[in-house]
RNA sequence: GCGGGCGUAGUUCAAUGGUAGAACCCCAGCCUUCCAAGCUGGUUACGACAGUUCGAAUCUGUUCGCCCGCUCCA
Protein backbone atom coordinates (compact mmCIF):
# COMPACT_ATOMS: atom_id res chain seq x y z
CA UNK A 1 0.00 0.00 0.00
CA UNK A 2 1.09 3.45 -0.93
CA UNK A 3 1.52 5.11 2.14
CA UNK A 4 1.04 8.49 0.14
CA UNK A 5 -0.79 9.62 -2.93
CA UNK A 6 -0.58 13.20 -2.73
CA UNK A 7 1.80 14.91 -4.99
CA UNK A 8 3.80 17.57 -3.01
CA UNK A 9 5.19 20.43 -4.31
CA UNK A 10 8.80 21.88 -3.60
CA UNK A 11 7.10 25.12 -2.56
CA UNK A 12 4.88 24.11 -0.32
CA UNK A 13 7.49 21.45 1.53
CA UNK A 14 10.24 23.89 1.80
CA UNK A 15 7.98 26.65 3.20
CA UNK A 16 7.00 24.20 5.85
CA UNK A 17 10.42 23.36 6.35
CA UNK A 18 11.39 26.71 7.43
CA UNK A 19 8.28 27.32 9.06
CA UNK A 20 8.33 24.17 11.12
CA UNK A 21 11.91 24.37 11.64
CA UNK A 22 13.56 21.38 9.65
CA UNK A 23 15.73 23.26 7.06
CA UNK A 24 17.46 26.44 6.78
CA UNK A 25 19.43 27.91 4.43
CA UNK A 26 23.14 28.09 6.16
CA UNK A 27 24.25 31.70 7.13
CA UNK A 28 20.73 33.46 5.98
CA UNK A 29 21.38 36.73 7.87
CA UNK A 30 24.35 37.21 5.48
CA UNK A 31 22.70 35.98 2.19
CA UNK A 32 23.22 32.52 2.79
CA UNK A 33 25.82 30.72 0.48
CA UNK A 34 24.69 28.35 -1.85
CA UNK A 35 24.60 24.30 -1.78
CA UNK A 36 25.03 24.45 2.39
CA UNK A 37 21.93 23.87 4.87
CA UNK A 38 21.39 23.96 8.12
CA UNK A 39 19.03 21.67 9.88
CA UNK A 40 16.67 23.20 12.35
CA UNK A 41 15.16 21.83 15.58
CA UNK A 42 12.79 19.15 14.51
CA UNK A 43 14.68 18.64 11.26
CA UNK A 44 18.45 17.53 13.29
CA UNK A 45 16.09 15.32 15.43
CA UNK A 46 14.48 13.40 11.88
CA UNK A 47 17.85 13.34 10.80
CA UNK A 48 19.31 11.53 14.02
CA UNK A 49 16.34 9.40 13.88
CA UNK A 50 17.40 8.61 9.91
CA UNK A 51 20.94 7.59 11.16
CA UNK A 52 20.18 6.03 14.35
CA UNK A 53 17.05 3.58 12.33
CA UNK A 54 20.21 2.57 9.88
CA UNK A 55 23.33 2.29 12.81
CA UNK A 56 20.94 -0.38 14.35
CA UNK A 57 20.10 -1.98 11.46
CA UNK A 58 23.79 -2.20 10.67
CA UNK A 59 25.58 -2.46 13.83
CA UNK A 60 23.22 -3.75 16.81
CA UNK A 61 20.62 -6.12 14.89
CA UNK A 62 23.58 -8.37 13.22
CA UNK A 63 26.88 -8.83 14.38
CA UNK A 64 28.79 -9.38 11.35
CA UNK A 65 29.07 -5.63 10.80
CA UNK A 66 31.12 -3.28 13.44
CA UNK A 67 31.24 0.49 13.26
CA UNK A 68 33.79 3.41 12.71
CA UNK A 69 34.34 6.75 12.63
CA UNK A 70 37.35 7.87 10.54
CA UNK A 71 38.72 11.68 10.31
CA UNK A 72 37.21 14.05 7.98
CA UNK A 73 40.81 15.01 6.51
CA UNK A 74 43.17 12.32 5.92
CA UNK A 75 46.29 12.01 4.43
CA UNK A 76 46.62 13.14 0.60
CA UNK A 77 47.82 9.90 -0.45
CA UNK A 78 44.37 8.43 0.57
CA UNK A 79 43.29 10.26 -2.33
CA UNK A 80 45.94 9.44 -4.50
CA UNK A 81 45.14 5.74 -4.26
CA UNK A 82 41.54 6.30 -4.36
CA UNK A 83 41.90 7.99 -7.54
CA UNK A 84 39.73 11.54 -6.38
CA UNK A 85 43.08 13.36 -6.96
CA UNK A 86 43.39 12.05 -10.48
CA UNK A 87 39.93 11.52 -11.54
CA UNK A 88 37.92 13.83 -9.65
CA UNK A 89 37.96 16.99 -11.74
CA UNK A 90 36.08 17.34 -15.28
CA UNK A 91 37.87 19.57 -17.30
CA UNK A 92 34.78 21.72 -19.35
CA UNK A 93 34.29 24.11 -22.02
CA UNK A 94 31.26 25.93 -23.06
CA UNK A 95 29.85 27.17 -26.51
CA UNK A 96 29.60 30.63 -26.50
CA UNK A 97 27.03 30.31 -29.39
CA UNK A 98 24.91 27.62 -28.35
CA UNK A 99 25.27 28.04 -24.59
CA UNK A 100 26.19 24.28 -24.51
CA UNK A 101 28.72 23.12 -22.09
CA UNK A 102 30.69 19.76 -22.69
CA UNK A 103 33.09 17.33 -20.85
CA UNK A 104 36.54 18.34 -22.54
CA UNK A 105 37.30 14.42 -22.90
CA UNK A 106 34.10 13.44 -24.74
CA UNK A 107 35.06 15.93 -27.49
CA UNK A 108 36.67 14.87 -30.19
CA UNK A 109 37.86 16.86 -33.56
CA UNK A 110 38.30 16.35 -36.97
CA UNK A 111 41.31 18.20 -38.39
CA UNK A 112 42.87 18.41 -41.83
CA UNK A 113 45.50 15.79 -42.52
CA UNK A 114 47.94 18.50 -44.21
CA UNK A 115 46.39 22.09 -43.49
CA UNK A 116 46.70 23.85 -40.32
CA UNK A 117 44.97 26.67 -41.70
CA UNK A 118 41.89 24.66 -42.28
CA UNK A 119 38.80 24.85 -40.17
CA UNK A 120 38.40 22.00 -37.47
CA UNK A 121 35.12 20.84 -36.18
CA UNK A 122 34.56 18.94 -32.77
CA UNK A 123 32.05 16.27 -32.65
CA UNK A 124 30.75 14.43 -29.29
CA UNK A 125 32.56 10.85 -28.81
CA UNK A 126 31.71 8.19 -31.36
CA UNK A 127 29.36 10.17 -33.31
CA UNK A 128 31.40 11.73 -35.56
CA UNK A 129 28.32 12.27 -38.85
CA UNK A 130 27.50 15.79 -37.62
CA UNK A 131 31.06 16.84 -38.13
CA UNK A 132 31.95 14.80 -41.10
CA UNK A 133 28.73 17.09 -42.94
CA UNK A 134 30.28 20.13 -41.97
CA UNK A 135 33.48 19.18 -43.78
CA UNK A 136 31.41 19.11 -47.09
CA UNK A 137 28.83 21.90 -46.03
CA UNK A 138 31.09 24.52 -44.31
CA UNK A 139 34.76 23.76 -45.64
CA UNK A 140 33.83 21.96 -49.28
CA UNK A 141 36.10 19.50 -47.99
CA UNK A 142 35.99 15.88 -48.18
CA UNK A 143 36.49 13.71 -44.91
CA UNK A 144 38.86 11.30 -45.67
CA UNK A 145 41.37 14.26 -45.85
CA UNK A 146 40.25 14.77 -41.91
CA UNK A 147 42.00 12.53 -39.11
CA UNK A 148 40.64 12.09 -35.54
CA UNK A 149 42.19 14.34 -33.07
CA UNK A 150 41.42 14.69 -29.10
CA UNK A 151 40.24 18.13 -28.23
CA UNK A 152 42.35 18.14 -25.31
CA UNK A 153 45.36 17.72 -28.10
CA UNK A 154 44.15 20.69 -29.77
CA UNK A 155 46.63 23.81 -28.55
CA UNK A 156 44.21 26.67 -27.63
CA UNK A 157 45.74 29.21 -29.69
CA UNK A 158 44.24 27.18 -32.85
CA UNK A 159 40.36 27.43 -31.01
CA UNK A 160 39.55 30.39 -33.19
CA UNK A 161 39.40 27.54 -35.90
CA UNK A 162 37.56 25.39 -34.46
CA UNK A 163 33.47 24.79 -34.97
CA UNK A 164 32.04 23.22 -31.89
CA UNK A 165 29.50 20.30 -32.06
CA UNK A 166 26.28 22.10 -32.26
CA UNK A 167 27.81 25.08 -34.54
CA UNK A 168 28.67 25.95 -37.60
CA UNK A 169 31.11 29.27 -36.46
CA UNK A 170 34.22 28.55 -35.68
CA UNK A 171 35.93 30.17 -32.71
CA UNK A 172 32.82 29.62 -30.07
CA UNK A 173 34.62 27.28 -27.90
CA UNK A 174 36.13 28.55 -24.88
CA UNK A 175 39.11 26.92 -22.88
CA UNK A 176 38.68 24.05 -21.65
CA UNK A 177 38.65 24.55 -17.37
CA UNK A 178 39.40 21.66 -14.55
CA UNK A 179 36.64 21.22 -11.80
CA UNK A 180 38.14 20.02 -8.85
CA UNK A 181 35.53 18.93 -6.90
CA UNK A 182 37.37 18.74 -3.56
CA UNK A 183 37.54 21.20 -1.19
CA UNK A 184 41.25 22.08 -0.51
CA UNK A 185 42.59 23.81 2.62
CA UNK A 186 45.78 23.19 4.09
CA UNK A 187 47.39 21.69 7.32
CA UNK A 188 49.64 23.64 9.70
CA UNK A 189 49.09 27.49 9.55
CA UNK A 190 51.32 28.11 6.26
CA UNK A 191 49.73 27.57 2.66
CA UNK A 192 52.13 26.16 1.15
CA UNK A 193 51.59 23.07 -1.61
CA UNK A 194 53.39 20.62 0.31
CA UNK A 195 50.84 20.48 3.18
CA UNK A 196 47.46 20.48 0.88
CA UNK A 197 45.07 18.53 2.36
CA UNK A 198 41.40 17.71 1.59
CA UNK A 199 38.23 17.71 3.09
CA UNK A 200 36.76 14.05 2.22
CA UNK A 201 34.62 13.79 -0.97
CA UNK A 202 33.25 10.10 0.71
CA UNK A 203 33.35 8.45 4.01
CA UNK A 204 34.47 5.16 2.22
CA UNK A 205 37.92 6.10 1.77
CA UNK A 206 38.40 5.68 5.63
CA UNK A 207 36.86 2.70 5.98
CA UNK A 208 39.36 1.06 3.47
CA UNK A 209 42.49 2.70 5.63
CA UNK A 210 41.10 1.35 8.37
CA UNK A 211 40.37 -2.05 6.66
CA UNK A 212 44.04 -3.54 8.60
CA UNK A 213 43.70 -2.20 12.05
CA UNK A 214 39.82 -3.04 12.04
CA UNK A 215 40.32 -6.28 11.38
CA UNK A 216 43.24 -7.14 13.94
CA UNK A 217 40.75 -6.08 16.86
CA UNK A 218 37.49 -7.73 15.96
CA UNK A 219 38.38 -11.11 15.32
CA UNK A 220 35.57 -11.13 12.43
CA UNK A 221 35.66 -13.71 9.73
CA UNK A 222 34.70 -12.26 6.21
CA UNK A 223 32.28 -11.95 4.99
CA UNK A 224 32.14 -8.66 7.28
CA UNK A 225 31.46 -5.58 7.17
CA UNK A 226 32.78 -1.75 8.26
CA UNK A 227 29.59 0.70 8.79
CA UNK A 228 30.21 4.23 8.86
CA UNK A 229 28.07 8.17 9.51
CA UNK A 230 29.84 11.26 8.19
CA UNK A 231 29.84 14.10 6.56
CA UNK A 232 31.76 14.48 3.16
CA UNK A 233 32.17 17.42 0.89
CA UNK A 234 31.95 17.80 -2.95
CA UNK A 235 32.51 21.48 -4.61
CA UNK A 236 30.07 20.54 -7.23
CA UNK A 237 29.43 22.75 -10.46
CA UNK A 238 25.83 23.60 -9.65
CA UNK A 239 23.77 22.82 -6.13
CA UNK A 240 20.13 22.00 -7.15
CA UNK A 241 16.68 20.98 -5.96
CA UNK A 242 16.48 22.03 -2.52
CA UNK A 243 19.11 19.72 -0.05
CA UNK A 244 19.49 17.51 -2.78
CA UNK A 245 22.91 18.06 -4.26
CA UNK A 246 24.61 20.26 -1.89
CA UNK A 247 28.20 20.72 -1.35
CA UNK A 248 28.41 19.48 2.62
CA UNK A 249 26.52 16.47 3.16
CA UNK A 250 26.16 13.47 5.57
CA UNK A 251 26.92 9.66 3.82
CA UNK A 252 25.55 6.56 5.62
CA UNK A 253 28.33 3.70 4.12
CA UNK A 254 28.99 0.37 4.83
CA UNK A 255 32.04 -1.53 3.45
CA UNK A 256 30.85 -5.57 3.59
CA UNK A 257 33.98 -7.24 2.87
CA UNK A 258 33.43 -11.12 0.72
CA UNK A 259 35.48 -13.56 -0.26
CA UNK A 260 36.26 -13.03 -4.45
CA UNK A 261 33.79 -14.88 -6.73
CA UNK A 262 30.55 -14.29 -4.22
CA UNK A 263 30.78 -10.42 -5.81
CA UNK A 264 26.67 -11.25 -7.32
CA UNK A 265 25.14 -13.10 -4.76
CA UNK A 266 26.35 -10.75 -1.94
CA UNK A 267 25.59 -7.47 -4.49
CA UNK A 268 22.30 -8.99 -4.71
CA UNK A 269 21.48 -9.31 -0.76
CA UNK A 270 22.40 -5.97 -0.21
CA UNK A 271 19.80 -4.26 -2.68
CA UNK A 272 17.22 -6.42 -1.39
CA UNK A 273 18.11 -5.61 2.23
CA UNK A 274 18.51 -1.82 1.59
CA UNK A 275 15.01 -1.84 0.19
CA UNK A 276 13.96 -3.64 3.09
CA UNK A 277 15.67 -0.84 5.24
CA UNK A 278 13.48 1.61 2.94
CA UNK A 279 10.47 0.13 3.55
CA UNK A 280 10.73 0.01 7.08
CA UNK A 281 11.23 3.95 7.49
CA UNK A 282 8.70 4.77 5.40
CA UNK A 283 9.33 5.10 1.40
CA UNK A 284 7.07 2.67 -0.25
CA UNK A 285 7.84 0.35 -3.08
CA UNK A 286 5.51 2.03 -5.36
CA UNK A 287 7.88 5.36 -5.53
CA UNK A 288 11.04 3.33 -5.08
CA UNK A 289 13.44 2.63 -8.18
CA UNK A 290 16.11 0.18 -9.29
CA UNK A 291 18.79 1.56 -11.63
CA UNK A 292 20.95 -1.29 -12.73
CA UNK A 293 24.00 -0.17 -14.20
CA UNK A 294 25.45 -2.19 -17.61
CA UNK A 295 28.51 -1.89 -19.91
CA UNK A 296 29.33 1.89 -19.82
CA UNK A 297 28.16 3.37 -16.86
CA UNK A 298 29.76 0.80 -14.62
CA UNK A 299 33.13 1.80 -13.37
CA UNK A 300 35.94 -0.55 -14.70
CA UNK A 301 36.55 -2.12 -11.68
CA UNK A 302 33.01 -2.22 -10.34
CA UNK A 303 30.97 -5.87 -11.44
CA UNK A 304 27.75 -4.60 -10.42
CA UNK A 305 26.24 -1.49 -9.31
CA UNK A 306 22.62 -0.41 -8.64
CA UNK A 307 21.46 2.82 -7.63
CA UNK A 308 18.41 3.00 -5.42
CA UNK A 309 15.79 5.84 -6.62
CA UNK A 310 12.77 7.88 -5.82
CA UNK A 311 10.61 9.43 -7.17
CA UNK A 312 10.96 13.25 -6.11
CA UNK A 313 8.39 16.30 -6.99
CA UNK A 314 11.42 17.12 -9.24
CA UNK A 315 12.24 13.68 -10.40
CA UNK A 316 13.04 10.06 -9.47
CA UNK A 317 16.26 10.57 -8.33
CA UNK A 318 19.38 8.42 -6.57
CA UNK A 319 19.50 7.95 -2.70
CA UNK A 320 21.86 5.26 -2.51
CA UNK A 321 24.29 3.43 -4.70
CA UNK A 322 24.87 -0.39 -3.90
CA UNK A 323 28.07 -1.03 -6.19
CA UNK A 324 30.28 -4.22 -6.40
CA UNK A 325 33.55 -2.66 -6.26
CA UNK A 326 35.69 -5.65 -6.46
CA UNK A 327 39.21 -5.30 -4.39
CA UNK A 328 39.95 -2.01 -6.43
CA UNK A 329 40.23 0.20 -3.08
CA UNK A 330 42.62 -1.96 -1.11
CA UNK A 331 44.36 -3.39 -4.03
CA UNK A 332 44.68 0.41 -4.46
CA UNK A 333 45.82 1.35 -1.11
CA UNK A 334 48.00 -1.94 -0.69
CA UNK A 335 49.62 -0.81 -3.70
CA UNK A 336 50.41 3.03 -2.47
CA UNK A 337 51.11 2.65 0.77
CA UNK A 338 53.09 -0.76 0.82
CA UNK A 339 50.92 -2.27 3.66
CA UNK A 340 49.60 -5.52 3.25
CA UNK A 341 45.88 -5.61 2.76
CA UNK A 342 45.35 -9.36 2.79
CA UNK A 343 42.77 -11.34 4.87
CA UNK A 344 43.80 -14.77 5.96
CA UNK A 345 40.95 -17.45 5.69
CA UNK A 346 41.77 -19.83 9.03
CA UNK A 347 39.71 -22.88 7.16
CA UNK A 348 41.22 -22.64 3.55
CA UNK A 349 44.34 -21.17 4.42
CA UNK A 350 44.00 -18.86 1.24
CA UNK A 351 45.07 -15.74 1.67
CA UNK A 352 43.30 -12.74 -0.47
CA UNK A 353 42.62 -9.46 -1.20
CA UNK A 354 39.01 -9.36 -0.37
CA UNK A 355 35.77 -8.14 -2.43
CA UNK A 356 33.52 -5.50 -0.82
CA UNK A 357 30.17 -4.33 -1.42
CA UNK A 358 29.89 -0.76 -1.21
CA UNK A 359 26.14 0.60 -0.08
CA UNK A 360 26.28 4.09 0.11
CA UNK A 361 23.54 6.07 1.35
CA UNK A 362 23.14 10.10 1.33
CA UNK A 363 21.28 10.84 4.32
CA UNK A 364 20.27 14.42 3.61
CA UNK A 365 18.82 12.64 0.16
CA UNK A 366 16.88 10.24 2.56
CA UNK A 367 15.80 13.11 4.99
CA UNK A 368 14.38 14.83 1.99
CA UNK A 369 12.53 11.81 0.18
CA UNK A 370 10.97 10.92 3.66
CA UNK A 371 9.42 14.98 3.75
CA UNK A 372 8.70 14.26 0.17
CA UNK A 373 6.65 11.10 0.94
CA UNK A 374 5.21 12.69 4.51
CA UNK A 375 3.72 15.71 3.33
CA UNK A 376 0.28 15.44 2.63
CA UNK A 377 -2.68 17.99 2.72
CA UNK A 378 -6.18 16.92 3.22
CA UNK A 379 -9.85 17.95 3.83
CA UNK A 380 -11.84 16.80 6.17
CA UNK A 381 -15.67 17.67 6.05
CA UNK A 382 -17.00 19.48 8.89
CA UNK A 383 -20.22 17.79 9.45
CA UNK A 384 -19.44 14.01 8.95
CA UNK A 385 -15.59 13.80 9.65
CA UNK A 386 -14.46 12.45 6.38
CA UNK A 387 -10.93 13.34 4.93
CA UNK A 388 -9.73 13.11 1.44
CA UNK A 389 -6.46 14.70 0.20
CA UNK A 390 -6.25 17.86 -0.65
CA UNK A 391 -6.12 18.97 -4.41
CA UNK A 392 -3.21 19.95 -5.22
CA UNK A 393 -1.91 23.74 -5.65
CA UNK A 394 -5.51 24.55 -3.87
CA UNK A 395 -5.06 27.98 -2.04
CA UNK A 396 -8.26 26.99 0.32
CA UNK A 397 -10.65 23.35 1.46
CA UNK A 398 -14.24 23.84 -0.26
CA UNK A 399 -17.09 25.17 0.96
CA UNK A 400 -17.60 23.32 4.77
CA UNK A 401 -14.13 21.61 5.41
CA UNK A 402 -11.88 22.72 6.61
CA UNK A 403 -7.95 22.03 5.63
CA UNK A 404 -4.96 19.85 7.16
CA UNK A 405 -1.55 19.60 7.00
CA UNK A 406 0.26 16.39 8.09
CA UNK A 407 3.63 14.90 8.07
CA UNK A 408 3.01 10.96 7.55
CA UNK A 409 6.08 10.28 8.67
CA UNK A 410 7.07 6.41 9.68
CA UNK A 411 6.94 6.82 13.53
CA UNK A 412 10.74 5.88 13.82
CA UNK A 413 11.51 8.73 11.92
CA UNK A 414 9.20 11.52 13.42
CA UNK A 415 11.46 14.11 15.34
CA UNK A 416 8.75 13.71 18.26
CA UNK A 417 7.09 10.41 19.22
CA UNK A 418 4.50 11.91 21.71
CA UNK A 419 2.92 15.15 22.34
CA UNK A 420 1.35 15.32 25.94
CA UNK A 421 -1.36 17.61 26.35
CA UNK A 422 -3.72 19.09 29.15
CA UNK A 423 -7.07 18.95 27.92
CA UNK A 424 -7.33 22.89 29.69
CA UNK A 425 -4.33 25.23 30.85
CA UNK A 426 -6.34 26.67 33.97
CA UNK A 427 -7.09 23.49 35.90
CA UNK A 428 -3.54 22.50 38.04
CA UNK A 429 -4.44 19.78 38.56
CA UNK A 430 -4.73 18.69 34.69
CA UNK A 431 -2.12 20.16 34.32
CA UNK A 432 0.26 18.78 37.50
CA UNK A 433 -0.64 15.31 35.62
CA UNK A 434 0.49 15.98 32.00
CA UNK A 435 3.80 17.46 33.52
CA UNK A 436 4.06 14.15 35.36
CA UNK A 437 3.51 12.18 32.26
CA UNK A 438 5.54 14.19 30.18
CA UNK A 439 8.39 13.92 32.44
CA UNK A 440 8.20 9.88 32.88
CA UNK A 441 7.96 9.56 29.16
CA UNK A 442 10.41 11.83 28.19
CA UNK A 443 13.17 9.57 29.63
CA UNK A 444 12.60 7.43 26.75
CA UNK A 445 11.73 9.09 24.18
CA UNK A 446 11.65 13.02 22.86
CA UNK A 447 7.96 14.14 23.66
CA UNK A 448 6.24 17.29 23.35
CA UNK A 449 4.34 19.02 26.33
CA UNK A 450 1.99 21.54 25.29
CA UNK A 451 -0.54 23.51 26.86
CA UNK A 452 -1.30 26.36 24.81
CA UNK A 453 -4.65 27.02 23.03
CA UNK A 454 -7.32 24.67 22.03
CA UNK A 455 -7.31 21.09 21.83
CA UNK A 456 -8.21 20.88 18.04
CA UNK A 457 -5.26 23.23 17.32
CA UNK A 458 -2.65 21.61 19.16
CA UNK A 459 -3.77 18.21 17.35
CA UNK A 460 -2.87 20.11 13.88
CA UNK A 461 0.37 21.66 15.49
CA UNK A 462 1.39 18.17 16.28
CA UNK A 463 0.24 16.59 12.77
CA UNK A 464 2.32 19.30 10.81
CA UNK A 465 5.87 18.45 12.32
CA UNK A 466 4.29 14.63 12.36
CA UNK A 467 4.20 13.38 15.61
CA UNK A 468 2.33 10.16 15.70
CA UNK A 469 0.57 10.06 19.10
CA UNK A 470 -1.01 12.43 21.21
CA UNK A 471 -1.69 11.68 24.75
CA UNK A 472 -4.21 14.09 26.15
CA UNK A 473 -5.27 13.89 30.24
CA UNK A 474 -8.43 14.84 30.93
CA UNK A 475 -10.68 15.49 34.10
CA UNK A 476 -11.46 11.93 33.80
CA UNK A 477 -7.67 10.90 34.22
CA UNK A 478 -7.45 12.77 37.27
CA UNK A 479 -10.95 12.29 38.88
CA UNK A 480 -11.57 8.86 37.64
CA UNK A 481 -9.72 6.37 35.93
CA UNK A 482 -6.55 7.02 36.18
CA UNK A 483 -6.47 6.64 31.98
CA UNK A 484 -5.58 8.93 28.98
CA UNK A 485 -6.85 9.61 25.52
CA UNK A 486 -4.31 8.27 22.71
CA UNK A 487 -5.23 10.15 19.33
CA UNK A 488 -3.66 8.80 16.27
CA UNK A 489 -2.13 10.97 13.61
CA UNK A 490 -3.24 9.54 10.71
CA UNK A 491 -6.46 8.15 11.65
CA UNK A 492 -7.37 11.01 14.04
CA UNK A 493 -9.08 8.23 15.98
CA UNK A 494 -8.90 8.20 19.85
CA UNK A 495 -8.48 5.42 22.61
CA UNK A 496 -8.29 5.48 26.05
CA UNK A 497 -5.62 3.55 27.69
CA UNK A 498 -4.68 3.57 31.75
CA UNK A 499 -1.36 5.62 32.49
CA UNK A 500 0.19 2.21 33.62
CA UNK A 501 0.04 1.13 30.35
CA UNK A 502 1.04 3.56 28.32
CA UNK A 503 4.75 2.98 27.76
CA UNK A 504 4.69 -0.41 26.55
CA UNK A 505 1.74 1.02 23.99
CA UNK A 506 3.82 3.98 22.84
CA UNK A 507 7.43 1.88 22.45
CA UNK A 508 5.64 -1.09 20.45
CA UNK A 509 4.60 1.70 18.10
CA UNK A 510 7.49 4.20 17.82
CA UNK A 511 10.41 1.90 18.11
CA UNK A 512 12.51 1.26 15.30
C1' G B 1 29.73 28.33 -15.15
C1' C B 2 25.89 30.15 -19.22
C1' G B 3 20.70 31.85 -20.33
C1' G B 4 15.81 33.14 -18.35
C1' G B 5 12.56 34.26 -14.11
C1' C B 6 12.11 35.94 -9.01
C1' G B 7 13.60 38.32 -4.00
C1' U B 8 8.37 42.85 1.02
C1' A B 9 6.88 39.85 8.43
C1' G B 10 7.67 32.84 10.07
C1' U B 11 4.12 31.83 5.62
C1' U B 12 0.95 33.67 1.52
C1' C B 13 0.23 38.26 -0.64
C1' A B 14 -0.59 44.10 -1.04
C1' A B 15 1.31 49.13 -1.50
C1' U B 16 1.32 55.67 -8.15
C1' G B 17 9.36 57.90 -6.35
C1' G B 18 6.45 60.60 -0.59
C1' U B 19 3.96 57.50 7.00
C1' A B 20 5.44 49.85 4.47
C1' G B 21 -0.39 47.13 5.14
C1' A B 22 -3.53 42.51 5.43
C1' A B 23 -4.60 37.41 6.35
C1' C B 24 -2.83 33.20 8.59
C1' C B 25 1.13 31.82 11.99
C1' C B 26 3.57 33.01 16.54
C1' C B 27 3.61 35.19 21.78
C1' A B 28 0.80 36.97 26.32
C1' G B 29 -3.85 37.38 28.92
C1' C B 30 -9.15 36.07 29.43
C1' C B 31 -12.33 32.09 28.29
C1' U B 32 -12.49 26.93 27.09
C1' U B 33 -14.47 19.22 29.20
C1' C B 34 -11.33 16.51 22.63
C1' C B 35 -9.92 18.22 16.41
C1' A B 36 -7.23 25.09 13.61
C1' A B 37 -13.79 28.64 18.29
C1' G B 38 -14.04 33.66 20.45
C1' C B 39 -12.26 38.38 22.75
C1' U B 40 -8.08 41.81 24.07
C1' G B 41 -3.15 43.06 23.41
C1' G B 42 1.75 42.18 21.27
C1' U B 43 6.45 40.77 18.33
C1' U B 44 8.19 40.50 13.42
C1' A B 45 9.80 42.41 6.77
C1' C B 46 11.46 45.81 1.82
C1' G B 47 18.15 39.89 0.59
C1' A B 48 23.04 42.95 0.70
C1' C B 49 26.08 47.05 -1.00
C1' A B 50 26.56 51.28 -3.92
C1' G B 51 24.44 55.09 -7.20
C1' U B 52 20.55 58.69 -9.08
C1' U B 53 17.10 61.88 -6.15
C1' C B 54 14.95 66.86 -1.57
C1' G B 55 13.10 61.84 -0.85
C1' A B 56 14.01 54.78 -3.19
C1' A B 57 10.47 48.70 -1.40
C1' U B 58 9.70 51.27 -6.21
C1' C B 59 14.73 53.76 -10.97
C1' U B 60 20.14 52.15 -12.21
C1' G B 61 24.53 49.14 -11.20
C1' U B 62 26.96 45.32 -8.55
C1' U B 63 26.51 41.23 -5.51
C1' C B 64 24.15 37.18 -2.78
C1' G B 65 20.27 33.75 -2.78
C1' C B 66 16.03 30.88 -4.74
C1' C B 67 13.40 28.64 -9.09
C1' C B 68 13.53 26.83 -14.41
C1' G B 69 16.56 25.29 -18.73
C1' C B 70 21.63 23.90 -20.26
C1' U B 71 25.71 21.42 -17.96
C1' C B 72 27.28 18.03 -14.25
C1' C B 73 26.39 14.09 -10.81
C1' A B 74 33.23 9.07 -9.37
Amino acid sequence: MKANDYEVTMDALVSLCKRRGFIFQTSEIYGGINGFWDYGPLGVEMKRNIKSCWWKSMTQLREDIVGLDSSIIMHPRVWEASGHVGNFKDPMLDCRETKGRYRADQIFVLKHKTDDAALMFAYHENAPAPAEKKIKKVAKGDAADYAEVALLDIPLDAYDKLVGPDTNEPGTLTEPRAFNLMFKTYVGPVEESSNVAYLRPETAQGIFAQFGNVLSTVRNKVPFGIAQIGKAFRNEINPRNYTFRSREFEQMELEFFIKPGTDAEQHEYWVAERLKWYEKVGLPEGRMHRDIHEGDALAHYASACTDILYDFPFGTQELEGIAARGNFDLTQHQNTSGKKMEYLDEETKERYIPHVVEPSAGVDRIALALLCEAYREEWINKETGEVTTAEVGAKRAPEGHEARTVLRFAPCIAPYKVAVLPLVKNKEALVGKAREIYEQLSKRWKVFYDQTGAIGRRYRRQDEIGTPLCVTVDFETIEDDNAVTIRDRDTMEQIRLPIAELEAYIANIVDF
